[in-house]
RNA sequence: GCGAAAGUAGCUCAAUUGGUAGAGCUCCAGCCUUCCAAGCUGGAGGUUGCGGGUUCGAGACCCGUCUUUCGCUCCA
């Protein structure tokens, strides 16, 4: 690990991912798009790795899982069932002295409870005082607490009204005639309230219609909800079973940082998996550490994952828990595991008008499964990869290397294959091993310069294994193959190679090892 | 979105008070070279993020804007 202080490490994580050609700001030449990244040369042979590794972990590994391909749009009622119209729409204000931001809704209904909480201690006082203290007849007697229920009656229509109407500057009045103040400045010097809403849309067909407004998904996962029947009917899938899916997914962050980690445009690597409905907690449990296998067998450490299990739960979910990663900028959120229920498959029910039941012929009844969800975030999984694998390494003769010790499985490049110089045939010889081994594994080639110039260069790129033909090589069929992470060199007869290579760097070790 | 800091070659950074934009590494061509960023020769690469302003003159000062990092906020 590197000495440097965590946020130069990141500095260093991001120049060297453009120096290389891992990952470029999109659109740079105009100045870049804010929160939004390209991936290069190197970083999308990287991200297809890994992705790879998860599709056959999940996909080929498991009889009952199976993967799909869904649109990123969708028709816009699926947003609405999915709950995301309303709940990703939050109204927003700013107090301009003490800079905190408040979601409107909320500064107005804590008002609220304010005044439910003095109606409370009416009625408390009131009980201590009569006997056979008759609530209710009190609540609606008394002309305080009367008062105070027709002003709570009132604010919550005025704000219901207001909402319904989309008219944000009569939730402002609101605020400002109900008198709140920020709890931290004490001021009501407050901005004008706005709506965030966190999906994209855009319009399909003729641009002037109305009513033709679609969304870009703000996640995979109801492509997959949508499409469970059909799955489970051609697919012949009994339960339980998943259904496994990667792609992108876009989100119209209010902040987006932190280079990769929360980018407005991301991909996700999502399973849903359908259980008979009380199982799902042993479910629950079952891919909380299957997935957390998974992770560790990347062998990044693992003191750098944990689980943090949710308290308080989306309106979907009966239990939640996120997979943390250490990244350079502290542990954060690298998958999600979650309870869903039957919320989902419930709700396309309900809007859709068609039954998404399975019939279970053990139970002999029909029931809406339960889901268990499995979300990773391919990007952050990259950074991950990338930010543990980065280290400045001090060489015994004083020198320091850049070195990316990649899982080898991941490694853009498997092996580089270099002639010690380049004349005397050894080119030759060189890349007429290499046009043997391409056919099997992504290699490089490179002769210019030293050879310690080449295996540095390919330190930084991840380069596991460099294949070095020298002179010996011309006589007895020989190279040398040095290991990036040790600098130790062997000596190996080239009809070896393939099954060195495959053996070290193939996707297939990896898997053997969950 | 608010606040702070920053933006100069592919990367890391210089540039005295406002006075002709440089270095190291990288990259390219060649020479030399029998294993860990060697050496030599030559070369490429910049409207100093962008747009205005002040000035005889701006990389530097002022305004706006874009982008990045950090803090707040947000992230079902």
């Amino acid at each position: 690990m590197s000495n440097q202080k965590p946020e130069d490490f990141f500095k260093n994580i991001i120049s060297h991912s453009k120096e290389y050609g891992f990952i470029f700001q999109s659109s740079e030449i105009y100045d870049g798009l804010s929160a939004v990244y390209d991936y290069g040369q190197l970083g999308a042979e990287l991200k297809k790795n890994i992705r790879d590794y998860w599709w056959k972990a999940m996909v080929q590994l498991n009889e009952n899982i199976v993967g799909i391909d869904a649109a990123i749009f969708m028709h816009p009622t699926t947003w609405k069932a999915s709950g995301h119209v309303d709940a990703f729409n939050d109204p927003l204000i700013d107090n301009k002295d003490s800079k905190k931001r408040y979601r409107a809704d909320v500064l107005i209904e804590e008002h609220v409870a304010k005044l439910e909480d003095k109606i409370n201690k009416e009625v408390e006082k009131a009980s201590k005082r009569f006997e056979n203290f008759d609530a209710v007849m009190f609540k609606s007697t008394n002309a305080r607490v009367k008062e105070y229920q027709e002003k709570i009656d009132a604010i919550n229509l005025r704000f219901k009204t207001a909402l319904n109407d989309n008219n944000l500057s009569e939730v402002k009045q609101l605020i400002i005639d109900l008198e709140i103040v920020c709890p931290i400045s004490g001021s009501r010097n407050w901005t004008d309230v706005r709506q965030f809403n966190l999906m994209f849309s855009t319009s399909m067909g003729s641009v002037s219609e109305e009513g033709n407004t679609i969304y870009l998904r703000p996640e995979t996962a109801q492509g997959i909800f949508v499409n469970y029947l059909n799955v489970q009917k051609t697919g012949r899938m009994k339960i339980p079973f998943g259904i496994a899916q990667t792609g992108k997914a876009f989100r119209n962050e209010i902040v987006a940082r932190q280079f990769i980690f929360r980018m407005r445009e991301f991909e996700q690597m999502e399973m849903q998996f359908f259980v008979r409905p009380g199982t799902e907690m042993q479910w629950y449990e079952h891919w909380k550490q299957a997935r957390l296998n998974w992770h560790l067998s990347l062998g990044l450490g693992a003191d750098k994952y944990r689980f943090h299990d949710h308290l308080k739960l989306a309106h979907y979910a009966n239990a939640a828990s996120d997979i943390e990663h250490q990244f350079p900028f502290g542990f954060k959120e690298l998958e999600g595991i979650h309870s869903r229920t039957d919320f989902d498959l419930k709700q396309h029910e309900e809007f859709s008008g068609k039954k998404l039941q399975y019939f279970d012929p053990e139970l002999n009844q029909s029931y809406v499964p339960y889901v268990v969800e499995t979300s990773v975030g391919l990007d952050r999984l990259f950074l991950a990869v990338l930010s543990s694998a980065l280290k400045e390494e001090a060489l015994e003769n004083g020198d320091t290397r850049s070195v990316l010790s990649l899982p080898a499985a991941l490694a853009p490049y498997k092996a580089a294959i270099f002639p010690l110089v380049k004349k005397d045939g050894l080119p030759e010889l060189a890349e007429s091993i290499m046009s043997n081994l391409k056919f099997d594994f992504m290699l490089a080639y490179d002769e210019k310069d030293t050879v310690g110039k080449r295996y540095r260069r390919q330190d930084a790129i991840g380069t596991p294994f460099c294949i070095t033909v020298d002179h010996q090589s011309l006589e007895d069929k020989t190279v040398t193959i040095r290991n990036r992470d040790t600098m130790h060199q062997e000596r190996v007869p080239i009809e070896q190679l393939h099954t060195i290579l495959t053996e070290k760097t193939s996707v297939q070790s990896l898997l053997k090892t969950l």
